[in-house]
DNA sequence: GGGACTATTTGATATGCATCAAGAAGTCAT
DNA sequence: ATGACTTCTTGATGCATATCAAATAGTCCC
């Protein structure tokens, strides 16, 4: 659902290049797409290399280039920038090709909750659907860059190609399912278990992208995760100086490097204390 | 996607009629679809009396033919019945035909996390399609029926019918949406706030259904309530007594009565004070 | 590089809800 | 109808996290 080679393009004003999620690090996983030259790559999901994250895998050459229709443009966003906003009429879906974003919805008297973060080859804009406009505003943390898939294209593509209908089925459930599990989080959980809980999820999902399973940098402030955990930014400052003096981890403002991932663990599965 | 004519086929002894949500009360609102003799009804959408509430509009005859093949069978759940459980595998789709539902996710612990409330015209199952297994319990919370729709004819049909395949999205999209905003209550309101909430949006759904706006009965038990609304029980009551002091509303048991709708409205709002 | 701003940390205190407890009311089965 | 069970209500107390506050560190912008 969007296009490779993502690094290539990528001015060096635009982010900390040590720093940003959407460039190569050593710690990276090989690919099995293999790098190509840099120069002259159409809007094409075929050549992607984030594709077996984005895209259904098993389809046949002739649907791979179908798809690539869906994808109608790229666009970049500015950290701070707005994708798209609450009220906002709803056309588009959007696959991140690079960056991290927050999702978050405002309430009447303007009490902020943030819903999700979103990294590389995660889709946004599901909440629009039901509606024809946004439920939620999607705002950039780094600059990102996403590829735009016209809603109208997904539903016809989805039509001739059921491998893709079902990917999308599955993408719409795999958020229902993530929610219950924020739903289980922020009602039964207590702050350690929160904290804990992002983490992990956090790790995983950039150990599927090929990044490290020790290290990782936070994209986002600590009022921001405390928002997503229902606590304020002082537990959960707090809490990132408790793990770090049981040794668990080790905070260097946004830089978390995983001590005792098992610790870890284990505080997270805490409920079986 | 159900089948209409409900209270015509549930046998007295199964349900409390001058409780159960499954029977047509003195306050419900007309129906466009007339009723008919009660005999020899086909599992069909075309003839539901929930169809409005279930399905796409502005279908033309020949769809609606079609869509009678979603449905396969239907299906009776005994109050306190799994309709389905956490880990089994997933095939089908369920439309609340009459009869009102919990969903649960369970963690390794024990605990259990409400994740919703389900009634007639609404659809169980989506958390199954990411994975191909069931994600949570649906437990019937009175005695129920619902349809039965394999998922495989839904994905057929939507490929067939636009509308349709529209519609499942909206239903998808409408759920995400929906716990976007449990996450927002659970993460920023207190006690009377997240009562406040649940109720009108049980009345709200209740009223949709051809209900009264000023009263309803509680399928639920007051750990379940609290639960979905990460409270305990003994907060649930509280707050329900407070309320009632308050005179916003009358408590009796599980029958509650509005008296001060605007009130209740304005604690849901209280984030603005 | 320096000043203004934002983000973070840490401490002291307050509070809303959980927990513990016990009794009342309601429901079910025989 | 009667006893056993579940559900609900209400009170007393405790605790986890919010709130208030102030200092420190880091970042951005001229």
């Amino acid at each position: 659902m969007f296009n490779a080679n993502a690094a290539h393009e990528i001015t060096s004003h635009e982010i900390h290049p040590q720093e940003a999620y959407n460039q190569p690090q050593d710690q990276r996983l090989p690919r099995t797409a293999p790098m190509q030259a840099e120069s002259s790559f159409k809007v094409a999901c075929s050549n992607c290399n984030l594709r077996e994250l984005c895209l259904p895998i098993g389809l046949s050459t002739d649907e791979m280039n179908q798809l690539d229709g869906m994808v109608a443009t790229r666009k970049k966003v500015k950290q701070g920038g707005h994708l798209f906003s609450s009220g906002d009429p709803f056309t588009t879906l959007y696959a991140i090709r690079t960056g991290f974003f927050k999702t978050c919805v405002v309430s009447e008297d303007g009490r902020e909750q943030v819903t999700g973060f979103q990294m590389a080859g995660e889709i946004m804009g599901l909440d629009g659907i039901v509606s024809d406009k946004h439920n939620c505003n999607a705002i950039a943390l780094e600059d990102a860059e996403v590829c735009v898939m016209p809603f109208n294209h997904v539903e016809d593509l989805s039509r001739q190609i059921p491998m893709l209908q079902r990917h999308v089925h599955k993408i719409m459930s795999r958020e229902i399912v993530r929610e219950n599990g924020v739903m289980m989080l922020l009602a039964n959980m207590r702050a350690e278990e929160r904290l804990a809980a992002f983490l992990l999820n956090l790790l995983q999902r950039l150990h599927a992208r090929g990044y490290s399973k020790s290290e990782l940098i936070l994209r986002m402030t600590r009022e921001e995760i405390g928002s997503y955990l229902g606590m304020k930014l002082e537990t959960v400052s707090r809490t990132f100086s408790k793990f770090s003096d049981d040794g668990i981890i080790e905070v260097k403002q946004k830089n978390i490097r995983i001590l005792d991932h098992e610790k870890l663990q284990a505080i997270f599965n805490a409920s079986t204390c």
